[in-house]
DNA sequence: CTGAAAGCGCTTACAG
DNA sequence: CTGAAAGCGCTTACAG
């Protein structure tokens, strides 16, 4: 291996104070911008164009504490079986692009990981890039809360979704605020009295604080609220048309209203119904969470709850920069969410107001 | 920065080999699966998962010469003006993808680098990446052909379009003989007598190859062809609009056909084209080039050429790793594209038996 | 199989 | 402002 980069000739600040005349101490200076005479910087500028010096980012980071990378660990699914799903930017890359957009102001790149579905040893593989990250961003569902919370002791970790361990932060939007406006909407705005939540993964703490909070607010408003392994899906469309498959072939009344966990679950539901010929949402409402770019071009045009999305990725690298440089401050950040009423609840074409930016 | 990672109690190997009661070159073979005593093993293991103790990449990249990273460099345009561009995986996008599961494969992480459009000092920002990465990979346009030498003199490249210099290797598709297909299709199927070229960024490789491809084809099949400055767009919808509208305005007759550089311009050509009432295909054909995911859904569906996307990416990164293994072999690498024949041609819906996959 | 030691390429006090 | 030297946390011949 050694052998590769010594063939390639590798250069280093050696060969750049040797030929610059100067001490490498001098050469270092020069290349971090430090005071030096201008002489010794122009000869070292030279000799380091003359010679196509590239700086080794392993023995700066070695020496001086920094890699300036951010990890981000996040699952690609092998789970699209919709067109929609696999030419959309979707919640995940809509995030890695806010996350990437707020390093790149801060001079650090972003170290992209993803883990298959069925990852064999997920922890030796986020081992592995903690080890070439000054700090590492988890997306929804990569480890428990107490593997979070180790990892956390040994590398600044920033969560989307969960909520802050000790060790470490957490970033997420405000599930419960949006769900309640959701349900209101449904059950006041439109009458609706029987709901059902179409859930994700069991083990996302997004999805169990909306599905806490939506069957709360229902029963509030006295709306009955089907739930149970029937309405268990795992946040792809795939999971949605299967719930809805065995709900209809169960025989039993669907509900007059579905909130999903998430859009691409909505997109699942919707094909589903259009498929045994159930009209949206004149015989069934559905409804979504996040507002990912295709929720508007569904048909009918999907009613959602919209997270900032790219802020949540912009926010969870602020964060984590903050940690990584001990400039400390905010555990806990909970973005504010937006109810967008399109057509799929029932609602006429743009009524209320709503606004498409 | 440093009393940083004190702070949290930065975990050595020697921390490692105390605890577990071994040398640290015990703790470092067991680490890396080199034999050892099964007793000296499970104390090792131990120790490490008592502690929490993940090994520092910097450090042992340093070591043994190798990062296990490869960079990405990529434009990510200010340059969206359509809904569709901001919304769809696109050409970056989906060889990026490929690029990440085979980095995967072998147990490398990628490093993502967008640059700005208009980044003021890319070189530096080229290097700093190149320091942190075993390997890099550009995307278009992202350097001169002697800026990509030069850079390779230092580290492994791999250019995507363009060709190989001696130092870099180059993965592209088959620019001529796809746009060699794309003509006859329009002048020996269609009939169509005048056409144009609406180019990409002047000094993209694969635009000039597919500029000269188009021209010298035409010209052979005797057709005409419009091009000049009239035709330069910048493979945005926007700056295919922008053509469209100056080609109005000027009150010359239009083409017959128009044969965008990539999809993306076909988009604003087909949107500019629409906006002024001018039928796609009837009055003008648009083809495009890619076959970005959002083709098949323009209206009048995307007569374009197929690029193998994800191919490219994936294989982009087996190139570069064999050169950062040093296992040597291929140099170029030109792979296969295909005339996907849609509407927007002037073909009627699903003729020549095009499939859609 | 194991340990002591050198070395990877930088940065940064410390003297001068 | 500059240079000599130590040290960052690993890996890997080299002896034993």
């Amino acid at each position: 291996m050694a052998e590769a980069r010594k063939a390639k000739g590798t250069l280093t600040i050696y060969d750049v104070a040797t030929r610059a005349g100067v001490s490498i101490a001098s050469v270092s200076r020069v290349l971090n911008g430090r005071a030096s005479r201008p002489d010794t910087q122009e000869r070292v500028m030279r000799a380091v164009r003359e010679l196509g010096f590239v700086p080794d980012g392993a023995a700066r980071a070695l020496s001086n504490g920094l890699k300036e990378v951010v990890g981000v660990v996040f699952r690609r699914g092998g789970e699209a079986f919709f067109q929609d799903e696999l030419e959309s930017l979707l919640f995940i890359d809509v995030i890695n692009r806010g996350i990437e957009v707020a390093a790149q102001r801060q001079g650090f790149d972003v170290l992209m990981s993803s883990v298959g579905v069925r990852e064999d040893n997920l922890d030796n593989r986020i081992a592995s890039i903690a080890g070439k990250a000054d700090g590492l961003i988890l997306h929804d569902r990569m480890l428990s809360a107490v593997g979070v919370a180790r990892l956390a002791e040994s590398v600044p970790v920033v969560t989307l979704a969960g909520s802050a361990s000790p060790a470490s932060r957490n970033v997420r939007c405000d599930n419960e605020g949006g769900m309640r406006q959701l349900v209101r909407h449904l059950v006041l705005d439109h009458g609706y009295r029987s709901l059902a939540y179409l859930s994700g993964h069991a083990d996302s703490p997004d999805n169990r604080a909306r599905q806490l909070a939506f069957e709360a607010e229902a029963s509030a408003h006295g709306a009955d609220v089907a739930s149970g392994p029937d309405w268990q899906g795992d946040y792809s469309a795939e999971g949605g048309t299967q719930v809805i498959a065995a709900a209809i072939d169960s025989g039993r009344p669907l509900p007059r209203a579905i909130a999903c966990a998430n859009d691409q679950t909505a997109l699942g539901v919707m094909h589903a119904l259009a498929r045994r010929g159930i009209r949206v949402p004149d015989a069934v409402a559905v409804t979504g969470f996040d507002d990912v770019p295709v929720a508007r071009h569904l048909q009918p045009p999907l009613t959602t709850v919209r997270q900032p999305i790219m802020e949540l990725g912009q926010t969870a690298f602020d964060v984590l920069h903050s940690e990584i440089t001990r400039l400390g401050g905010v555990h806990d950040v909970v973005l504010p969410v937006q109810l967008v009423i399109r057509e799929s609840c029932g609602c006429a074409p743009h009524p209320h107001g709503a606004q498409e930016p």
